[in-house]
DNA sequence: TTTATATTTGACCAAATGGTTAAACTAAAT
DNA sequence: ATTTAGTTTAACCATTTGGTCAAATATAAA
């Protein structure tokens, strides 16, 4: 039925999503899948094929959510400062939900680089550029961003938002041993995350009116 | 000999290095390692037992290497300023000489966390933040950083200079579509980092005078 | 030179793993 | 009720893979 169906498709897309961020395509085994879904092995190559479609499948699924989340941050229209503080707040939050997924597809990218040209192929980096430039044309000239160093702060900002993420287990490790708490950590991040640039910003500002 | 027995057990490690810094250990195999050693298969059980031996082998160099280049950091008698400028100068040239040990170190210490009490046990955070402390007395209060939020303030300097090389793909991807190089890119890294890192400190600093 | 020791190799093995298939089962259509 | 189509399963397969072993080769010691 497709009720039946849906079910046991859903629940393979789960299960694979689930093994598959947690041990990457190479650690991910077939069987495991199975079992963590409640069904037969054969199930898996009836409703995907193989491994690598159930694996594309999971991917694009993960890596469309990630990166979503970072369009809203153009719609949305504030003040430049509001907006970095929007963004590490939301993007903060989606990956508290999902720690996993920056290693998971940042790792994936690395074991097969030509899957990115997929996912960005549908975006015009100009034109991007030029949608920024319109809504924030004055702060962007005050706090000296300009299109020749765009790449530098736009991977300060995401860096600074996703690295605790891909070195979880290092820093937790040594906040636990000072006697702090990692989820704690993550939630003050969002403030001074955002304090920080915004710092470094006007400080450039300052410097450029000299 | 124990010369040609060097060359041989040296060629397996450099081999096991590239090999499993390439692929992970899940996605390393044993057979790629003896070829590119250009040996029989059978002489890396005779050196290093099993393939996790060799991987320990190969991981616990490679990990060590890293992070005595966080090191010198404390050593050097610099002003605050000086010493983010040089971390960013050396970290960064250090990984551009290796572009692919952050993403296998984060990576495996993923998928082993246990590995990270084994690496960080000598060392002594406590004892660290004093000496920092000493160090840097009155730039610290200036700035404001504090026991408290240390791990803020390193994740951050750590973040900007690892983030590029854990995100390499992605960002080399959409530079190219801008039109920019990648290398280039990291280059110029090296100053905006150390400068965007001051600024915030020192806007930071303007702040709390008020 | 002969003996003992270390090194290297090819053949081999057992387990794991992705994948196939034919049969059994379920449920809707006739 | 019977046929038909879709779903699920157990048994099976071929290949890969980490690992072993005994024989062969080279090297040092006697």
């Amino acid at each position: 039925m497709t009720e039946e169906d849906k079910q046991t498709e859903e629940k393979i897309f789960e299960s694979a999503t689930e093994v598959f961020v947690e041990k990457g395509m190479d650690g991910a085994r077939m069987q495991d899948i199975a079992n963590r879904a409640g069904i037969n092995k054969s199930l898996l190559h009836y409703y995907y094929r193989t491994k690598d479609h159930l694996f594309n499948a999971v991917f694009e699924m993960i890596a469309g959510q990630m990166f979503k989340k970072f369009a809203p941050v153009l719609d949305e229209n504030l003040p430049l400062e509001e907006k970095i503080r929007f963004f590490f707040r939301e993007h903060i939050a989606f990956m508290q939900k999902n720690p996993r997924l920056p290693s998971f597809i940042l790792n994936e990218l690395h074991r097969n680089p030509e899957r990115i040209r997929k996912l960005i192929q549908n975006i015009d980096i100009n034109k991007l550029w030029t949608t920024i430039e319109a809504q924030h044309k004055e702060e962007l000239k005050r706090y000296n961003i300009t299109k020749e160093n765009i790449p530098q702060f736009m991977t300060t900002v995401a860096g600074m938002s996703v690295f605790p993420f891909v070195a979880r287990p290092v820093i937790a490790s040594i906040m636990e041993k000072m006697g702090y708490d990692f989820d704690n950590y993550l939630e003050e991040r969002k403030e001074y995350a955002a304090d920080f640039v915004i710092n470094a910003l006007k400080k450039q500002e300052a410097s450029n009116k000299m």
